[in-house]
DNA sequence: ACAATAGTTCGCCATATGGCAAACAATATC
DNA sequence: GATATTGTTTGCCATATGGCGAACTATTGT
């Protein structure tokens, strides 16, 4: 399972940025070469690469190249090791928030921390 | 729900870090001071702020002040946002995987794209 | 051959990020 | 009241990020 640190640093990387995050919605929908990708966005191609480079390193797009044109497309298994790592958390969070929620009564409401 | 853009930059953005997560993890298990969650990381403690203030901002952890020690909690609303959002990716991925296959059986294997 | 199309690479820039040490609160403790 | 503890702020630095335009490569179409 690709679930080690590094791929989970730069798959949340690759999600922290809205046109990428648009760029894997779309390509949700189905595979699609870069400038029909790109063509949503108000940024240069040049630019527009960066970002598909950075889908790219994290594992969450994968492409290839026939003739001029390079076609993209999904590669789910990332998205879901990232989603894992979440859903991980809140199972662990889920299992102990009734203990939780004893100190949330007691604590949260005096906050006055900047 | 704070499902909006901005959040969700900011949520990934903050996950995209292994001590960040590190720190999430921890926090999972109950409340704990900054000293305390500092303690295992091997940065200063001004670096360790900073991250600590990514964590604030984007809402994945909130904290409050009694006496001279600050205790952070977790705030599991905004880890739930990261999660659907990745969740209702996947949905509609799922919802026409079967459409996808076919392409992957045809081109994936193909490919010679850098 | 030539021109158009699709992507790519290059150099530049401004800002953000992640690290440090040092100085500075503010609160407990002796 | 002096001292230790716990955070916080301030400056500084190197690198990464996200944007641009310009130049270049490689295919496809005429």
């Amino acid at each position: 399972m690709a679930n080690n640190i590094a791929s989970l640093d730069s798959a949340f990387h690759a999600l922290a940025d809205p046109t990428r995050r648009a760029v894997i919605s779309r390509l949700i929908t189905g595979p699609a070469s870069v400038s029909e990708l790109a063509q949503p966005f108000a940024i240069g191609l040049p630019t527009f690469l960066k970002h598909l480079k950075v889908l790219e390193d994290s594992g969450l797009v994968g492409s290839g190249k026939t003739g001029r044109v390079r076609v993209c497309h999904l590669q789910p298994a990332r998205l879901a090791a990232a989603e894992s790592w979440i859903a991980e958390q809140r199972a662990i969070w889920e299992g102990r928030a009734d203990r939780l929620a004893a100190y949330v009564e007691n604590h949260i409401h005096k906050e006055q921390g900047q």
